[in-house]
DNA sequence: CCTCCAAGTAATCACTGATTACACAGCGAC
DNA sequence: GTCGCTGTGTAATCAGTGATTACTTGGAGG
Protein backbone atom coordinates (compact mmCIF):
# COMPACT_ATOMS: atom_id res chain seq x y z
CA UNK A 1 0.00 0.00 0.00
CA UNK A 2 3.16 2.34 -0.50
CA UNK A 3 1.41 3.53 -4.05
CA UNK A 4 0.06 6.46 -2.20
CA UNK A 5 3.16 7.82 -0.64
CA UNK A 6 4.32 10.42 -2.49
CA UNK A 7 8.37 10.47 -1.68
CA UNK A 8 11.09 7.94 -3.56
CA UNK A 9 10.70 4.90 -2.18
CA UNK A 10 13.19 2.49 -3.12
CA UNK A 11 14.13 2.21 -6.85
CA UNK A 12 12.58 5.09 -8.65
CA UNK A 13 9.97 6.16 -6.93
CA UNK A 14 6.39 7.33 -7.81
CA UNK A 15 6.79 5.77 -11.28
CA UNK A 16 3.07 5.99 -11.69
CA UNK A 17 2.53 9.65 -11.55
CA UNK A 18 5.87 9.89 -13.40
CA UNK A 19 4.45 8.38 -16.43
CA UNK A 20 1.40 9.95 -16.32
CA UNK A 21 2.96 13.72 -15.82
CA UNK A 22 5.15 12.57 -18.27
CA UNK A 23 2.63 11.70 -21.08
CA UNK A 24 0.66 14.72 -20.33
CA UNK A 25 3.54 16.93 -20.91
CA UNK A 26 4.56 15.07 -24.04
CA UNK A 27 0.59 15.54 -25.26
CA UNK A 28 0.90 19.23 -24.37
CA UNK A 29 4.59 19.37 -26.50
CA UNK A 30 2.63 17.86 -29.58
CA UNK A 31 4.25 14.83 -28.94
CA UNK A 32 1.44 12.41 -28.08
CA UNK A 33 1.40 10.99 -31.42
CA UNK A 34 5.01 9.51 -31.25
CA UNK A 35 4.59 8.86 -27.13
CA UNK A 36 5.79 5.49 -26.93
CA UNK A 37 6.05 3.51 -23.25
CA UNK A 38 9.68 2.60 -23.90
CA UNK A 39 10.33 6.03 -24.46
CA UNK A 40 9.00 7.02 -21.94
CA UNK A 41 10.46 4.71 -19.76
CA UNK A 42 14.01 5.47 -21.07
CA UNK A 43 13.35 9.26 -20.48
CA UNK A 44 12.61 8.05 -16.91
CA UNK A 45 15.80 6.28 -16.57
CA UNK A 46 13.52 3.12 -16.14
CA UNK A 47 13.59 -0.12 -17.73
CA UNK A 48 10.49 -0.83 -19.96
CA UNK A 49 8.82 -3.44 -18.29
CA UNK A 50 8.55 -1.60 -15.63
CA UNK A 51 6.01 0.82 -16.87
CA UNK A 52 3.58 -2.28 -16.77
CA UNK A 53 3.57 -2.80 -13.18
CA UNK A 54 1.73 0.19 -12.98
CA UNK A 55 -0.69 -0.07 -16.16
CA UNK A 56 -1.87 -3.17 -17.90
CA UNK A 57 -1.08 -1.62 -21.44
CA UNK A 58 -0.44 1.54 -23.09
CA UNK A 59 -4.50 2.51 -23.16
CA UNK A 60 -4.90 2.52 -19.65
CA UNK A 61 -1.93 5.10 -19.19
CA UNK A 62 -3.81 7.15 -22.02
CA UNK A 63 -6.80 6.70 -20.24
CA UNK A 64 -5.69 7.56 -17.19
CA UNK A 65 -4.25 10.94 -18.69
CA UNK A 66 -7.78 11.92 -20.58
CA UNK A 67 -9.52 11.41 -17.39
CA UNK A 68 -6.79 13.98 -15.79
CA UNK A 69 -7.60 16.28 -18.55
CA UNK A 70 -11.38 15.95 -17.31
CA UNK A 71 -9.90 17.32 -14.11
CA UNK A 72 -7.68 19.64 -15.71
CA UNK A 73 -10.82 20.82 -17.71
CA UNK A 74 -12.65 21.80 -14.71
CA UNK A 75 -9.74 23.36 -13.01
CA UNK A 76 -10.24 25.49 -15.72
CA UNK A 77 -14.05 26.42 -15.41
CA UNK A 78 -13.50 26.88 -11.69
CA UNK A 79 -11.32 29.44 -12.34
CA UNK A 80 -13.66 31.45 -14.88
CA UNK A 81 -16.10 30.34 -13.51
CA UNK A 82 -16.51 29.68 -9.74
CA UNK A 83 -18.87 27.17 -8.84
CA UNK A 84 -20.02 27.83 -5.72
CA UNK A 85 -20.63 31.41 -6.93
CA UNK A 86 -23.54 33.14 -8.30
CA UNK A 87 -24.63 36.07 -10.86
CA UNK A 88 -25.85 38.65 -9.37
CA UNK A 89 -27.77 40.18 -11.90
CA UNK A 90 -28.85 39.43 -15.43
CA UNK A 91 -25.36 40.97 -16.91
CA UNK A 92 -23.66 38.78 -14.89
CA UNK A 93 -25.14 35.80 -15.88
CA UNK A 94 -24.48 35.78 -19.08
CA UNK A 95 -21.02 36.74 -18.56
CA UNK A 96 -20.36 34.28 -16.58
CA UNK A 97 -22.46 31.67 -19.73
CA UNK A 98 -19.26 33.16 -22.17
CA UNK A 99 -16.64 32.69 -20.11
CA UNK A 100 -17.75 28.97 -19.53
CA UNK A 101 -18.31 28.84 -22.78
CA UNK A 102 -14.67 30.31 -23.62
CA UNK A 103 -13.06 28.41 -21.05
CA UNK A 104 -14.00 25.43 -22.88
CA UNK A 105 -12.96 26.04 -26.15
CA UNK A 106 -9.79 27.66 -24.90
CA UNK A 107 -8.92 24.27 -23.47
CA UNK A 108 -9.77 22.47 -26.73
CA UNK A 109 -7.36 25.04 -28.73
CA UNK A 110 -4.78 25.07 -26.39
CA UNK A 111 -4.63 21.40 -25.65
CA UNK A 112 -5.88 20.15 -28.11
CA UNK A 113 -3.95 17.08 -28.45
CA UNK A 114 -5.19 15.99 -25.13
CA UNK A 115 -8.37 17.14 -25.66
CA UNK A 116 -8.27 15.06 -28.60
CA UNK A 117 -7.58 11.96 -26.21
CA UNK A 118 -10.49 13.04 -23.77
CA UNK A 119 -12.93 13.09 -26.21
CA UNK A 120 -11.09 10.06 -28.49
CA UNK A 121 -12.09 6.35 -28.06
CA UNK A 122 -9.78 6.08 -25.18
CA UNK A 123 -12.08 8.93 -23.32
CA UNK A 124 -15.26 9.30 -22.43
CA UNK A 125 -15.58 8.26 -19.10
CA UNK A 126 -18.49 10.15 -18.07
CA UNK A 127 -17.99 12.32 -15.63
CA UNK A 128 -14.54 11.14 -13.84
CA UNK A 129 -12.66 10.97 -10.34
CA UNK A 130 -11.57 14.11 -8.14
CA UNK A 131 -15.61 15.21 -7.11
CA UNK A 132 -15.07 18.15 -9.21
CA UNK A 133 -18.51 18.65 -11.47
CA UNK A 134 -18.51 17.75 -14.75
CA UNK A 135 -18.39 19.70 -18.23
CA UNK A 136 -22.10 18.66 -18.31
CA UNK A 137 -23.17 19.78 -14.52
CA UNK A 138 -21.29 23.16 -15.15
CA UNK A 139 -23.13 23.90 -17.86
CA UNK A 140 -26.23 23.00 -16.40
CA UNK A 141 -26.04 25.80 -13.57
CA UNK A 142 -24.89 28.55 -15.76
CA UNK A 143 -28.24 28.00 -17.25
CA UNK A 144 -30.14 27.55 -14.56
CA UNK A 145 -28.79 31.04 -13.88
CA UNK A 146 -29.71 32.27 -16.78
CA UNK A 147 -33.30 31.23 -16.13
CA UNK A 148 -33.59 32.69 -12.96
CA UNK A 149 -32.86 35.92 -14.32
CA UNK A 150 -35.45 35.33 -17.69
CA UNK A 151 -33.05 35.52 -20.10
CA UNK A 152 -33.91 32.37 -21.09
CA UNK A 153 -37.12 29.31 -20.40
CA UNK A 154 -36.44 27.26 -17.50
CA UNK A 155 -33.68 24.98 -19.13
CA UNK A 156 -35.04 20.84 -19.71
CA UNK A 157 -32.31 18.53 -20.30
CA UNK A 158 -32.47 18.71 -23.74
CA UNK A 159 -32.04 22.30 -23.52
CA UNK A 160 -28.31 21.69 -21.32
CA UNK A 161 -27.54 19.29 -24.30
CA UNK A 162 -28.17 21.41 -26.87
CA UNK A 163 -25.84 24.37 -25.55
CA UNK A 164 -23.37 21.70 -25.01
CA UNK A 165 -23.48 20.17 -28.64
CA UNK A 166 -23.41 24.06 -29.92
CA UNK A 167 -20.32 24.61 -27.57
CA UNK A 168 -18.64 21.96 -28.00
CA UNK A 169 -19.14 21.89 -31.70
CA UNK A 170 -17.25 25.10 -32.16
CA UNK A 171 -14.76 23.99 -30.28
CA UNK A 172 -13.91 21.52 -32.55
CA UNK A 173 -13.94 22.76 -35.58
CA UNK A 174 -12.83 26.13 -34.32
CA UNK A 175 -13.11 27.99 -37.49
CA UNK A 176 -15.80 28.19 -40.50
CA UNK A 177 -14.16 26.98 -43.14
CA UNK A 178 -14.43 30.40 -44.83
CA UNK A 179 -12.56 32.07 -42.55
CA UNK A 180 -8.96 31.73 -42.19
CA UNK A 181 -7.88 33.46 -38.58
CA UNK A 182 -11.12 34.73 -36.80
CA UNK A 183 -11.30 36.85 -33.24
CA UNK A 184 -11.75 33.60 -31.46
CA UNK A 185 -13.75 35.45 -27.98
CA UNK A 186 -15.59 37.40 -30.54
CA UNK A 187 -16.90 33.83 -32.18
CA UNK A 188 -17.67 32.47 -29.09
CA UNK A 189 -19.54 35.04 -27.78
CA UNK A 190 -21.27 35.16 -31.00
CA UNK A 191 -22.13 31.68 -30.91
CA UNK A 192 -23.26 32.20 -26.84
CA UNK A 193 -26.03 34.51 -28.06
CA UNK A 194 -27.35 32.30 -30.87
CA UNK A 195 -27.54 29.61 -27.73
CA UNK A 196 -29.25 32.08 -25.53
CA UNK A 197 -31.70 32.83 -28.55
CA UNK A 198 -32.35 29.22 -28.88
CA UNK A 199 -33.07 28.59 -25.36
CA UNK A 200 -35.12 31.43 -24.76
CA UNK A 201 -38.29 31.06 -27.28
CA UNK A 202 -40.80 29.42 -25.93
CA UNK A 203 -41.07 25.25 -25.87
CA UNK A 204 -40.71 23.88 -29.63
CA UNK A 205 -40.89 20.42 -27.74
CA UNK A 206 -44.79 20.86 -26.76
CA UNK A 207 -45.68 22.39 -29.42
CA UNK A 208 -43.77 19.70 -32.08
CA UNK A 209 -45.43 16.86 -29.32
CA UNK A 210 -49.30 18.68 -29.69
CA UNK B 1 0.74 7.15 -66.88
CA UNK B 2 -1.11 3.56 -66.24
CA UNK B 3 -2.43 4.50 -62.71
CA UNK B 4 -5.95 5.74 -64.09
CA UNK B 5 -6.55 2.35 -65.78
CA UNK B 6 -8.53 0.27 -63.25
CA UNK B 7 -7.85 -2.69 -65.09
CA UNK B 8 -5.32 -5.30 -63.86
CA UNK B 9 -2.31 -4.48 -65.15
CA UNK B 10 0.60 -6.44 -64.36
CA UNK B 11 1.29 -8.05 -61.43
CA UNK B 12 -1.46 -7.17 -59.03
CA UNK B 13 -3.37 -5.04 -60.39
CA UNK B 14 -4.77 -2.03 -59.16
CA UNK B 15 -3.05 -2.57 -55.49
CA UNK B 16 -3.62 1.31 -54.68
CA UNK B 17 -7.58 1.16 -54.63
CA UNK B 18 -7.24 -2.32 -53.09
CA UNK B 19 -5.17 -0.78 -50.08
CA UNK B 20 -7.89 2.39 -49.85
CA UNK B 21 -11.05 0.00 -50.48
CA UNK B 22 -9.20 -2.45 -47.04
CA UNK B 23 -8.96 0.41 -45.36
CA UNK B 24 -12.25 1.73 -45.68
CA UNK B 25 -14.09 -1.24 -44.65
CA UNK B 26 -11.51 -1.70 -41.84
CA UNK B 27 -12.97 1.30 -40.80
CA UNK B 28 -16.12 0.17 -41.33
CA UNK B 29 -15.41 -3.16 -39.22
CA UNK B 30 -13.69 -1.07 -36.14
CA UNK B 31 -10.66 -2.53 -37.24
CA UNK B 32 -9.14 0.86 -38.00
CA UNK B 33 -7.12 0.28 -34.85
CA UNK B 34 -5.33 -2.07 -35.62
CA UNK B 35 -5.11 -1.98 -39.10
CA UNK B 36 -1.22 -2.37 -40.58
CA UNK B 37 0.07 -1.62 -43.74
CA UNK B 38 1.49 -5.26 -43.27
CA UNK B 39 -1.56 -6.95 -42.78
CA UNK B 40 -3.61 -5.22 -45.62
CA UNK B 41 -0.50 -6.36 -47.72
CA UNK B 42 -1.03 -9.47 -46.38
CA UNK B 43 -4.52 -10.17 -46.81
CA UNK B 44 -3.95 -8.89 -50.49
CA UNK B 45 -1.65 -11.21 -51.03
CA UNK B 46 1.42 -8.64 -51.86
CA UNK B 47 4.43 -7.85 -50.08
CA UNK B 48 4.75 -5.28 -47.78
CA UNK B 49 6.74 -2.56 -49.45
CA UNK B 50 4.34 -2.86 -52.28
CA UNK B 51 2.37 -0.85 -50.67
CA UNK B 52 4.97 2.07 -50.16
CA UNK B 53 4.87 1.84 -54.19
CA UNK B 54 1.71 3.75 -53.97
CA UNK B 55 1.52 5.80 -50.18
CA UNK B 56 5.25 7.40 -49.11
CA UNK B 57 3.85 6.57 -45.86
CA UNK B 58 0.56 5.27 -43.54
CA UNK B 59 -0.78 8.44 -42.88
CA UNK B 60 -1.27 9.03 -46.38
CA UNK B 61 -2.99 6.04 -46.98
CA UNK B 62 -5.59 7.27 -44.14
CA UNK B 63 -5.21 10.60 -45.44
CA UNK B 64 -6.40 9.45 -48.33
CA UNK B 65 -9.35 7.71 -47.17
CA UNK B 66 -10.35 10.39 -45.05
CA UNK B 67 -10.82 12.42 -48.00
CA UNK B 68 -12.82 9.22 -49.32
CA UNK B 69 -14.88 9.85 -45.82
CA UNK B 70 -15.77 13.59 -47.10
CA UNK B 71 -16.89 12.02 -50.41
CA UNK B 72 -19.08 9.58 -48.95
CA UNK B 73 -20.62 11.63 -46.70
CA UNK B 74 -21.45 14.29 -49.54
CA UNK B 75 -23.25 11.32 -51.17
CA UNK B 76 -25.37 10.66 -48.40
CA UNK B 77 -26.28 14.23 -48.40
CA UNK B 78 -27.08 14.32 -51.67
CA UNK B 79 -29.32 10.96 -51.46
CA UNK B 80 -31.10 12.68 -48.55
CA UNK B 81 -31.10 16.18 -49.58
CA UNK B 82 -30.44 16.26 -54.02
CA UNK B 83 -27.87 19.55 -54.06
CA UNK B 84 -30.07 20.57 -57.45
CA UNK B 85 -33.80 20.27 -56.00
CA UNK B 86 -35.42 23.37 -53.85
CA UNK B 87 -38.00 23.26 -51.41
CA UNK B 88 -41.41 24.58 -52.29
CA UNK B 89 -43.17 25.30 -49.30
CA UNK B 90 -41.84 26.21 -45.55
CA UNK B 91 -42.63 23.04 -44.69
CA UNK B 92 -40.72 21.22 -47.43
CA UNK B 93 -37.57 23.19 -46.33
CA UNK B 94 -37.48 22.72 -42.88
CA UNK B 95 -37.90 18.81 -43.68
CA UNK B 96 -34.98 19.26 -45.82
CA UNK B 97 -32.86 21.02 -43.64
CA UNK B 98 -33.34 18.00 -40.65
CA UNK B 99 -33.05 15.81 -43.28
CA UNK B 100 -29.58 16.74 -43.89
CA UNK B 101 -28.82 16.70 -40.16
CA UNK B 102 -30.26 13.21 -40.06
CA UNK B 103 -27.82 12.46 -42.69
CA UNK B 104 -24.65 14.29 -40.65
CA UNK B 105 -25.52 12.62 -37.42
CA UNK B 106 -26.10 9.32 -38.83
CA UNK B 107 -23.11 8.81 -40.94
CA UNK B 108 -21.14 9.78 -37.89
CA UNK B 109 -22.90 7.27 -35.92
CA UNK B 110 -22.66 4.60 -38.21
CA UNK B 111 -19.40 5.10 -39.49
CA UNK B 112 -17.99 6.51 -36.36
CA UNK B 113 -14.40 5.36 -36.96
CA UNK B 114 -14.13 6.83 -40.40
CA UNK B 115 -15.51 9.80 -38.83
CA UNK B 116 -13.25 10.40 -36.39
CA UNK B 117 -10.55 9.95 -38.96
CA UNK B 118 -12.36 12.72 -41.21
CA UNK B 119 -12.32 14.90 -38.25
CA UNK B 120 -8.61 13.86 -36.49
CA UNK B 121 -5.45 15.15 -37.26
CA UNK B 122 -5.40 13.63 -40.20
CA UNK B 123 -8.48 14.73 -42.21
CA UNK B 124 -9.52 17.76 -42.55
CA UNK B 125 -8.55 18.50 -45.85
CA UNK B 126 -11.36 21.73 -46.59
CA UNK B 127 -13.43 20.45 -49.03
CA UNK B 128 -11.68 18.46 -51.11
CA UNK B 129 -11.64 16.76 -54.32
CA UNK B 130 -15.22 15.27 -56.39
CA UNK B 131 -16.39 18.11 -57.46
CA UNK B 132 -19.20 17.59 -54.75
CA UNK B 133 -20.40 20.29 -52.76
CA UNK B 134 -18.90 20.49 -49.27
CA UNK B 135 -20.79 19.88 -46.07
CA UNK B 136 -20.41 23.78 -45.24
CA UNK B 137 -22.33 24.43 -48.98
CA UNK B 138 -24.74 21.84 -48.19
CA UNK B 139 -25.68 23.76 -45.13
CA UNK B 140 -25.64 26.92 -46.42
CA UNK B 141 -28.22 26.20 -49.24
CA UNK B 142 -30.48 24.57 -46.92
CA UNK B 143 -30.39 27.82 -44.85
CA UNK B 144 -31.00 30.04 -47.75
CA UNK B 145 -33.74 28.22 -48.56
CA UNK B 146 -35.09 28.53 -44.57
CA UNK B 147 -34.45 32.20 -45.20
CA UNK B 148 -36.63 32.33 -48.64
CA UNK B 149 -39.69 31.10 -46.56
CA UNK B 150 -39.14 33.34 -43.86
CA UNK B 151 -38.27 30.96 -41.47
CA UNK B 152 -35.02 32.38 -40.25
CA UNK B 153 -33.43 35.98 -41.44
CA UNK B 154 -30.97 36.08 -43.71
CA UNK B 155 -28.13 33.61 -43.20
CA UNK B 156 -24.80 35.52 -42.72
CA UNK B 157 -21.71 33.51 -42.37
CA UNK B 158 -21.37 33.35 -38.43
CA UNK B 159 -25.08 32.38 -38.82
CA UNK B 160 -23.98 29.09 -41.05
CA UNK B 161 -20.95 27.99 -38.84
CA UNK B 162 -23.37 28.37 -36.15
CA UNK B 163 -25.76 25.54 -37.42
CA UNK B 164 -23.04 23.25 -38.52
CA UNK B 165 -21.47 23.95 -35.07
CA UNK B 166 -24.38 22.58 -33.67
CA UNK B 167 -25.16 19.48 -35.60
CA UNK B 168 -21.37 18.59 -35.97
CA UNK B 169 -21.46 18.87 -31.65
CA UNK B 170 -24.09 16.93 -31.54
CA UNK B 171 -23.05 14.06 -33.89
CA UNK B 172 -19.23 13.86 -31.70
CA UNK B 173 -21.21 14.01 -28.55
CA UNK B 174 -24.32 11.60 -29.58
CA UNK B 175 -25.86 11.52 -26.45
CA UNK B 176 -26.27 13.92 -23.23
CA UNK B 177 -24.62 12.02 -20.24
CA UNK B 178 -27.62 11.43 -18.41
CA UNK B 179 -29.72 10.02 -20.79
CA UNK B 180 -28.66 6.39 -21.86
CA UNK B 181 -29.76 5.74 -25.48
CA UNK B 182 -31.97 8.54 -26.77
CA UNK B 183 -34.41 8.53 -29.66
CA UNK B 184 -32.14 9.59 -32.33
CA UNK B 185 -33.96 10.87 -35.01
CA UNK B 186 -35.92 12.98 -31.85
CA UNK B 187 -32.82 14.46 -30.67
CA UNK B 188 -31.83 15.58 -34.02
CA UNK B 189 -35.22 17.12 -34.89
CA UNK B 190 -35.18 18.94 -31.32
CA UNK B 191 -31.21 20.46 -32.02
CA UNK B 192 -32.50 21.27 -35.49
CA UNK B 193 -35.50 23.25 -34.31
CA UNK B 194 -33.25 25.10 -31.52
CA UNK B 195 -31.12 26.00 -34.45
CA UNK B 196 -33.94 27.65 -36.60
CA UNK B 197 -35.39 29.23 -33.51
CA UNK B 198 -31.58 30.64 -32.80
CA UNK B 199 -31.21 31.98 -36.63
CA UNK B 200 -34.69 33.46 -36.31
CA UNK B 201 -34.03 36.17 -34.47
CA UNK B 202 -33.27 39.38 -35.35
CA UNK B 203 -29.38 39.99 -35.66
CA UNK B 204 -27.35 39.80 -32.25
CA UNK B 205 -24.71 40.64 -33.83
CA UNK B 206 -25.64 44.40 -35.21
CA UNK B 207 -27.16 44.85 -32.05
CA UNK B 208 -24.21 43.80 -29.81
CA UNK B 209 -21.61 46.09 -32.31
CA UNK B 210 -24.05 49.15 -31.68
C1' DC C 1 13.41 -6.73 -80.96
C1' DC C 2 14.99 -4.50 -77.30
C1' DT C 3 14.96 -1.11 -73.95
C1' DC C 4 12.88 1.23 -70.18
C1' DC C 5 10.13 1.90 -66.29
C1' DA C 6 6.18 1.16 -63.32
C1' DA C 7 5.16 -2.17 -59.96
C1' DG C 8 6.28 -5.89 -57.28
C1' DT C 9 9.74 -8.90 -54.10
C1' DA C 10 13.07 -10.02 -50.49
C1' DA C 11 15.77 -8.65 -46.95
C1' DT C 12 16.65 -5.71 -43.54
C1' DC C 13 16.66 -1.70 -39.81
C1' DA C 14 15.12 0.34 -35.90
C1' DC C 15 11.53 0.34 -33.00
C1' DT C 16 7.27 -0.86 -30.51
C1' DG C 17 3.78 -3.22 -27.18
C1' DA C 18 3.70 -6.85 -24.26
C1' DT C 19 5.17 -11.06 -21.44
C1' DT C 20 8.11 -13.76 -18.70
C1' DA C 21 11.51 -15.18 -15.34
C1' DC C 22 14.30 -13.20 -12.15
C1' DA C 23 16.44 -9.80 -8.45
C1' DC C 24 16.03 -7.09 -4.65
C1' DA C 25 14.46 -3.70 -1.11
C1' DG C 26 11.90 -3.11 2.92
C1' DC C 27 8.07 -4.49 5.86
C1' DG C 28 5.79 -7.31 9.47
C1' DA C 29 5.50 -11.85 11.88
C1' DC C 30 7.52 -14.92 14.59
C1' DG D 1 17.47 -11.42 14.15
C1' DT D 2 15.95 -13.86 10.18
C1' DC D 3 12.24 -15.56 7.38
C1' DG D 4 9.26 -14.80 3.92
C1' DC D 5 6.20 -11.94 1.43
C1' DT D 6 4.76 -8.27 -1.45
C1' DG D 7 5.70 -4.29 -4.32
C1' DT D 8 8.74 -2.65 -7.64
C1' DG D 9 12.14 -2.76 -10.93
C1' DT D 10 15.48 -5.47 -14.42
C1' DA D 11 16.86 -8.36 -18.36
C1' DA D 12 15.71 -10.96 -22.00
C1' DT D 13 12.71 -12.05 -25.30
C1' DC D 14 8.57 -12.49 -28.69
C1' DA D 15 5.80 -11.10 -32.29
C1' DG D 16 4.60 -7.44 -35.05
C1' DT D 17 5.22 -2.75 -37.19
C1' DG D 18 6.64 1.39 -40.28
C1' DA D 19 9.89 2.24 -43.44
C1' DT D 20 14.02 1.77 -46.71
C1' DT D 21 16.98 -0.49 -49.81
C1' DA D 22 18.66 -3.26 -53.62
C1' DC D 23 16.98 -6.31 -56.76
C1' DT D 24 13.62 -8.57 -60.15
C1' DT D 25 9.93 -8.70 -63.46
C1' DG D 26 6.86 -8.11 -67.08
C1' DG D 27 4.35 -5.38 -70.31
C1' DA D 28 4.12 -1.04 -73.32
C1' DG D 29 6.42 1.93 -76.62
C1' DG D 30 10.15 3.30 -79.54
Amino acid sequence: MAETKPSDAHHHGNLKEALVSYTLSAADNGGLSDLSVRKAARDLGVSPGAAYRHFPDKNALLRTVASLGFDALAETFEHAVPFDSSARDAKEARARFVKLALAYSDFAHRRRELWRLMFGPLGRSPSLASGRPSTYEWLGKCLIELASFGIIKDPQPEDQFFAWSAIHGLSDLQRPPTIADPPQDALVERHCAFVIAALSQESYASRAAQ
